[in-house]
DNA sequence: TATTGTTATACTCTATAACTATA
DNA sequence: TATAGTTATAGAGTATAACAATA
């Protein structure tokens, strides 16, 4: 009953506050996120699926949906702006003509880099500055909610 | 040029690498968070306005959109729903007709309870138990993320 | 005239179902 | 027949612009 007592309610050793807490605020931070970036052309979905190209190297579009967590037109919807922007090349996959690989282009490269030059604000515009304690509570989280990413399979 | 040395580029106390992480994670948990629900009718926008409208006691259609920072038109698009599903009541202003405020009723009070209930996995579906380390940092790290929701204003 | 909310319209992202081309 | 990808269609969520009602 009281909002600590449930630390091992289910299995996942978080109390449900802290589920609940944390479901509430990637909802509303992508939600920020999403709105504050502003760039009609990279969009956040596709922003991610180039940076998982580049990632993964040379892949097939199936391939990059299911890393992606999405379904396989989805991800033909996020591509094909990509590859008409030039982010992204479409070659044929010498080993299955139904397929095709995509594998970032020079100017996606430089893209990436750029923004990660540009972006370097937290998610949130707010002038806040973190104390390095609460950068450090941030940093330490990060692989761990990276981790809760990784594919199920 | 390494991954760490820019640590102060900006004035945000996180490394542009962490930052730029932080936000595809954001995204990506985003995703994983609206379809593992799976709930047609209390989607993520319309949990999010509802633990809104409980958190704050009767507010109006613009204090709300205001909080969830997002357009008035949207947030219409919304409540109507939570309305129509009797989880929010809207009662007109005594101060001002032109506006209506907004409260939860019973029923969606018993709502925002039940799903504290029953959503306590981890918003990614995943089989993996996190170590009692890893439960301490997304802990430490909530109040943080939280702190970047707040209004600008 | 300014403000609150609504409706009209459009765009992104996602999904399922139906289709084409290749294996 | 099975698989990779595409196109068709639909729905959630968001935005801006135009409108109505009230202050």
């Amino acid at each position: 009953m009281s909002a600590d007592g449930d630390r091992s309610a289910d299995g996942d050793g978080l109390s449900a506050e802290a589920v609940v807490r944390l479901r509430l605020a990637i909802g509303r931070l992508h939600r920020q996120l999403v709105r504050a970036s502003g760039d009609q052309d990279l969009t956040a979905a596709r922003l991610s699926a180039l940076a998982r190209v580049k990632q993964h190297g040379p892949l097939r579009l199936g391939e990059l949906a299911a890393h992606e967590g999405v379904a396989v037109p989805s991800m033909v919807r996020t591509v094909t702006p990509l590859v008409a922007d030039g982010l992204v090349a479409r070659t044929p996959d010498p080993r299955d003509g139904r397929s095709q690989l995509l594998a970032p282009t020079p100017l996606g490269l430089e893209t990436l880099t750029r923004i990660r030059r540009e972006r370097t604000a937290l998610p949130a515009g707010r002038g806040t500055r973190l104390t390095p304690e609460q950068c450090r509570a941030l940093e330490a989280a990060l692989p761990v909610l990276e981790l809760l990413l990784e594919e199920p399979g």
